[in-house]
DNA sequence: CGACTATTTTGATGCGCGTCGAATTAGTTG
DNA sequence: CAACTAATTCGACGCGCATCAAAATAGTCG
């Protein structure tokens, strides 16, 4: 499935760039579902800029999202993040 | 081997981000021992800005150099990429 | 030493991006 | 519909960063 691009690969990369950014997608990868309410608890970030976030990462493909009621959950996409690993690991060659 | 800090990571994952610095990352990465003046022919880009993004690279220990008459040559550090893969691979487990 | 070459550093510039508060939109519940 | 909550969008701000030209540094060669 789907092999990067050179420019895709540098877009993932700089979406994990951000500390703020990863940490939020690391909590997302962890497995759970989380909705914005609960990484707002979790960092000091304004709900604003979580939001800001979450639409990067989605844009990428990294995690999708699924609305419920008021809130709107995140899930994980592994296999995008798998696809970047794959591109980072033909760059060198072991 | 060290495992990277969150902090690392990103740094890794920002210096990666950008599709000039990724790209002469990749072609170090790919085996061959290169210097400033091969790398500026290949890019249209200014030899003082490749020689900072070859700062950035080196600094996080992506690659080192080794001086050799006039030239800078810059190799690949292989284990410090693999340990970024790493870090990846056991954020969202699969 | 002096002329020349490769690389790095310096200084400056312009754009991008993370961040926030405020306004807006979507959804729930009386 | 009205009041409330969660999330997103908008507008603005400030800082960081990629970039370059020019100056400085380092190394070679006559």
């Amino acid at each position: 499935m789907g092999k990067l691009t050179d420019k895709e690969a540098a877009q993932i990369a700089k979406a994990l760039g951000d500390p703020n950014r990863l940490a939020i997608y690391a909590q997302i990868a962890r497995g759970e579902e989380l909705y914005c309410g609960e990484i707002c608890e979790r960092h000091s970030i304004s709900a604003a800029t979580i939001s800001h976030h979450l639409k990067v990462l989605t844009d990428l493909g990294l995690v999708t999202s699924r609305k419920e009621g008021l809130n709107v959950y995140y899930r994980s996409q592994p296999e995008k993040i798998a696809a970047y690993r794959k591109y980072l690991t033909e760059l060198g060659g072991k």
